[in-house]
DNA sequence: GAGAGCAATATCGTTCTTGATCATGTCCTT
DNA sequence: AAGGACATGATCAAGAACGATATTGCTCTC
């Protein structure tokens, strides 16, 4: 399923044309984008979570010339499926 | 953010009221569902991947009986974050 | 439909998640 | 507003993911 298929889902749900479904999930998208980015959980009942962690994970390896290499710090997104797919996935 | 603020922001772009916004966040959600237990991957460029894998591991832990104890085999759901993702969380 | 733009893959050592379960905290419905 | 429903955290060890990067393959855009 890709982007296209919400947008359609929308389209037969809704009164909105595909135009504006489209618009409508790229609206979702950045405000799902947007909480995260300020550092809010996203918390979907029966669906999933998303947070952000940081990264402790230091190092990295360069395949080609098989050697360690700095990783810059950072921040993780953490996936936690909630009850539903839990059971579709067990 | 959660379920509430998702369909706010529907109601906020578009000409739907709060109870239609309510009613296609579940819609999409239940779409997203589907497709997972089809076993499809989700794949929604620019924010994030979804895939069902199948479960290796085998074994787990009684905390109060401190003692392996066997698992059921299954599937797992892996989040994959996409460039955007990325960017915000590096 | 073609070209452009991402995702997938392989690699390997260290860090991290998975798994069950109860208690607790948070959210949603009445 | 309160109660019911669901997520969170703690726990431990072993197996799996993470990280960079270039190439390949799929997807999106025009």
């Amino acid at each position: 399923m890709i982007k296209n298929d919400i947008a359609l889902t929308i389209e037969n749900n809704s009164e909105l044309n595909r135009a504006k479904s489209l618009l409508m999930v790229e609206t979702i998208l950045n405000a799902l984008k947007k909480s995260l980015s300020e550092d809010e959980k996203i918390e979907i009942r029966g669906f999933a979570s998303l947070r952000v962690v940081s990264k402790k994970t230091g190092y990295g390896r360069d395949i080609r010339r098989k050697k360690q290499i700095k990783i810059k710090q950072g921040k993780r997104i953490k996936f936690r499926p909630g009850q539903d797919l839990k059971n579709l996935s067990s």
